[in-house]
DNA sequence: GTGCGTGGCGCG
DNA sequence: AAAGCGCGCCACGCAC
């Protein structure tokens, strides 16, 4: 079978001779063995499973591949052939996606992947343009041969007319096993693209450190964490029972059936002569989000807020974990180790980065294993310091060094005098310093700080000559993206660790955020290896942009706390001291509660 | 019934 | 001069 014999001709295509086979007789097998004793600069790998958890789903096929040739042999009748060849074959592997091939390998073939030569396309694609599709099949066709897509509509289609899934689909099916047999391929076709790109622009320590990371998040994610599905289940049913009741007192006084329905409940504010003026992002409807709620004078308002609310925590967390967790009772959440742009990961299934902070219901439910205590890590202000270190702004630094709280010594120099923890001039402060950081305007600080505009105009420019270090960063930053749109073709910003984050056109203003946000993002990689190193990645279940949660035995607990603030602490790299602060608790709501 | 865009909102 | 950044998930409501 061949990639002309799948989708036409493809003229002088680098898939051109491609011969993909499935091993399905001993001869086959035989085949297999002699073409994986010949030499190759790397060997693709690749596996597809019945669905996206080793622990639900089977492991269905597993395929090899080199620049011209690609197999694909069915686990559950040859899998000894797999074991033979991922045991015994001693050069570089390349996965798309190694992490969840891995943990695919781990769980079902009981195979302990050999890091060290072990390369992911994936990963290498971010890197070299984390703006761009970075899935195999968009990325082999926009590199290597736009026919790349063509097996898996086939597939596709073919699938939906039997009813098979992922689990059902039998291997002999040609167009499940021919485009399984491709990916290899065209996983070593985009390594021998995208290799001397990264090579070109030194990315050699951003790739490692990315390839370290994804070893520590596929351990976290086979670890998973543990969940009090006690709890979740008698407070959802609280909240739950109170909604139906809200519901049904809202009929009958308002006659508004569904108060999560915008549309009803805007009609219903507007016959009792409410003024409703805000616009949505796209123009279209009128926006009733929180901050228009929490700014009317109506009881329904109220409601609407608290329903929202409470199912949001019911059907989003407390219901759902149930359905989530695996057979030994724990979450094991998804985490992409480059799951934006800035290079910051991404957790879903479910989105354990957004746990509601201000009502610990949610993280409440997330529990140490039996004998263990959670170990919560989090940085101190880790975007500011960075700020303050890239913008080499005098005042922000020695504010720093002082041995009082920031922004409180901020809004002191800003006011003229002294503004304790609780004053309001500190929120705004605060406010307008990470504002600026991200590139707002005078309005939007004013509608987050809930002042006048004129008040946070006049604010902002107050901010400015004090601490004239950040505006100037932007302007830097901005005029040396332009300049390499203007040699390079692409406006980007560069890391302390060489990774380049490119800007959408017309926002080159991002490119100050993203240079922190990144750089935020590789010390909490650097963070996770250096953990590693210091014997307690062990104990990682999570990782939270500027946090690490560990659930750690007991006894070891006041260690692990010694080791991970002075393991994270960095007080020499920058103008301003890293600081991390890790505390103990028996839930992690627990850090949270009042 | 399913897919998809929009609105809304949670976190850092 | 002016510009908040990055994600994921759910409910709603419309289109196919």
């Amino acid at each position: 079978m061949t990639i002309s014999d799948l989708a036409g001709s493809g003229g002088d295509s680098p898939l051109r001779d491609v011969q993909l086979e499935l091993v399905d007789s001993v001869d086959k097998a035989m085949e297999f063995k002699r073409w994986l004793s010949q030499s190759r600069r790397a060997l693709g790998v690749d596996t597809e499973s019945g669905g996206l958890r080793p622990d639900l789903h089977r492991l269905r096929l597993v395929q090899f591949g080199d620049m011209t040739r690609g197999w694909a042999i069915p686990w559950d009748r040859w899998g000894g052939v797999t074991m033979e060849a991922l045991n015994q074959y001693e050069g570089p592997l390349v996965f798309h996606n190694a992490g969840f091939d891995c943990r695919f390998l781990q769980a079902h073939a009981g195979w302990s992947p050999p890091w060290s030569r072990i390369h992911d396309t994936m990963t290498m694609a971010h890197l070299v343009d984390p703006s761009r599709p970075k899935g195999l099949k968009p990325l082999s066709a926009r590199l290597i041969d736009p026919r790349a897509t063509a097996g898996e509509t086939l597939l596709h289609t073919g699938m939906g007319q039997h009813g098979w899934t992922g689990d059902t689909v039998p291997t002999d099916f040609p167009p499940y096993w021919v485009d399984g047999a491709l990916d290899p391929v065209l996983t070593c076709h985009v390594f021998e693209k995208l290799g001397p790109t990264l090579k070109a622009r030194h990315y050699e320590t951003a790739y490692d450190l990315e390839m370290t990371t994804v070893r520590i998040c596929a351990d976290m994610m086979t670890r998973g964490i543990n969940i009090d599905l006690g709890y979740c289940d008698q407070k959802a049913e609280e909240l739950r029972g109170w909604v139906v009741k809200a519901r049904e007192m809202i009929k009958r006084e308002y006659g508004v059936d569904n108060p999560t329905s915008n549309r009803q409940v805007i009609a219903k504010l507007q016959r009792d002569g409410v003024e409703l003026t805000k616009r949505t992002a796209s123009g279209a409807d009128l926006a009733l989000d929180k901050e228009v709620l929490n700014a009317l004078d109506h009881p329904l308002a109220e409601y609407v807020l608290a329903i929202r609310k409470a199912e949001k925590i019911c059907s989003t967390y407390l219901e759902n974990f149930s359905e989530m967790i695996g057979p030994d009772g724990r979450l094991h959440p998804s985490i992409n180790p480059l799951g934006a742009r800035t290079g910051r990961m991404s957790i879903t299934g479910p989105a354990l980065q957004t746990l509601q902070r201000d009502d610990p219901t949610v993280r409440t439910a997330f529990i140490p294993s039996a004998g263990n205590r959670l170990v919560l890590c989090d940085a101190d202000q880790i975007e500011m310091r960075l700020a303050a270190h890239f913008s080499h702004d005098q005042g922000l630094i020695d504010a720093f060094h002082q041995d009082a709280d920031f922004f409180c010594v901020l809004a002191s120099q800003i006011f003229g005098e002294d503004v304790k923890k609780g004053d309001r001039r500190r929120q705004i402060t605060k406010n307008t310093g990470y504002g600026k950081l991200y590139g707002a305007g005078a309005p939007t600080i004013a509608r987050t700080a809930k002042i006048t505009l004129e008040a946070a105009a006049h604010f902002v420019q107050a901010f400015d000559d004090r601490f004239p270090g950040i505006t100037q960063l932007m302007t830097k930053v901005v005029n040396e993206a332009e300049q390499r749109r203007r040699d390079e073709g692409r406006a980007y910003v560069r890391t302390p660790l060489g990774r380049e984050v490119p800007a959408d056109d017309e926002r080159e203003y991002a490119l100050v955020n993203y240079l922190i946000q990144s750089h935020a993002a590789e010390i909490l990689k650097r963070g996770l290896a250096d953990l590693e190193a210091a014997d307690v990645a062990r104990y990682l279940v999570l990782p939270v942009h500027d946090e690490v949660v560990l659930d750690v035995p007991e006894a070891e607990v006041a260690d692990v706390v010694n080791v991970v603030e002075s393991t994270l602490n960095d007080l020499t790299t920058y103008e301003v001291p890293l600081t991390w602060s890790a505390e103990t608790h028996p839930s992690w709501g627990a850090k949270y509660r009042k």
